[in-house]
DNA sequence: CTCAGTGCAAACCGTTTGCAGAACG
DNA sequence: CGTTCTGCAAACGGTTTGCACTGAG
């Protein structure tokens, strides 16, 4: 109900640190919008967000919300995704298991965070054997999760009825 | 130069028992999309793709390169990427190692395929732990490549001065 | 001949940008 | 107070869609 609340979230100091280590103005919409995506663990759209704002008595246009976000980027506390929705989703980086992948359930859209320390081993060996200098990686791991398929979901198949394979 | 050659590419035939089998017309425009996509092992853009047509003679509409490429890649002939520069790109199945993954270099944009046998056995754990079942996945490892890294690039960092795993 | 496909151009939609007015420092 | 930000709305760019016309079967 206060309506000039501080920013409540502990996390939005980082983000006022990055800000003012940059020179930026440390603003009000700046903290609403760090604070909503510190405020949960979901990959959140840019919809969601305004949505959750709006709900939470603060009137912020999409061009501010994209333009903090571009920020939070920048400053490493928040990662962008796409999973092929057709939009982006963000999500921060703190106060969970670093670095992990997705699974992304084709039914019902749900994601899964995993860790997936193999990944490392693969990076080195393709060091090695290409040159090629690993920074970041992207692994997303399509199907259907365990709920779904209780609920007797299965995927399409629409391909070739002969296997490409045998060609 | 023959205006009415036949699209040449012998898997183009492939795509044409496709379309019959799902009672579809089988049109000069379709194998000529498919011809250029079925010519290279690169991966396409749609601005390549009408680029490509043009240079051959043929004048084939945005639209319809859309409409074919979404045949393509229902008949599993094909395989859409987004690799994060805001439009997608093709690549066919055909001759080439399936079930690849992709080096993405942050300097030329060059992309590499590499096999990850690994990710079989990471796909089986995963689902042995969380009871999901993998149908496909996508990995991209972005970085640097042999050329780029000899030519004395470097990765941008501009994050927080504090690694945030402090926090 | 009939029905689906094609081409054009307009619509779409997530995202970006220009600009007048409001805040930060 | 000067500089940067904000909000609005218009612009953008890849993709999709509506519709009259062409072409495959």
């Amino acid at each position: 109900m206060p309506s000039d609340a501080p920013a409540v979230h502990p996390f939005v100091r980082l983000f006022g640190r990055y800000l003012r280590e940059q020179g930026l103005p440390v603003t009000q919409q700046r903290e609403a919008v760090a604070d909503a995506v510190f405020a949960t663990d979901e990959h959140l759209s840019v919809d969601d967000l305004e949505r959750r704002l709006r709900q939470g008595g603060e009137r912020i246009g999409k061009a501010t919300i994209y333009r903090t976000l571009d920020l939070l980027v920048k400053s490493r506390l928040v990662q962008e995704h796409d999973f092929g929705e057709g939009f982006k989703r963000y999500e921060h980086r703190l106060s969970r298991q670093p670095d992990h992948d997705h699974l992304i359930c084709l039914e019902c859209g749900g994601v899964t965070e995993v860790k997936s320390p193999e990944l490392r081993a693969l990076q080195e060996r393709v060091a090695r054997e290409t040159g090629f200098h690993p920074s970041r990686h992207k692994l997303e791991i399509y199907g259907l999760c365990a709920p779904c398929q209780a609920a007797g979901a299965t995927l399409a198949e629409e391909g070739l009825t002969c296997p490409i394979e045998a060609v």
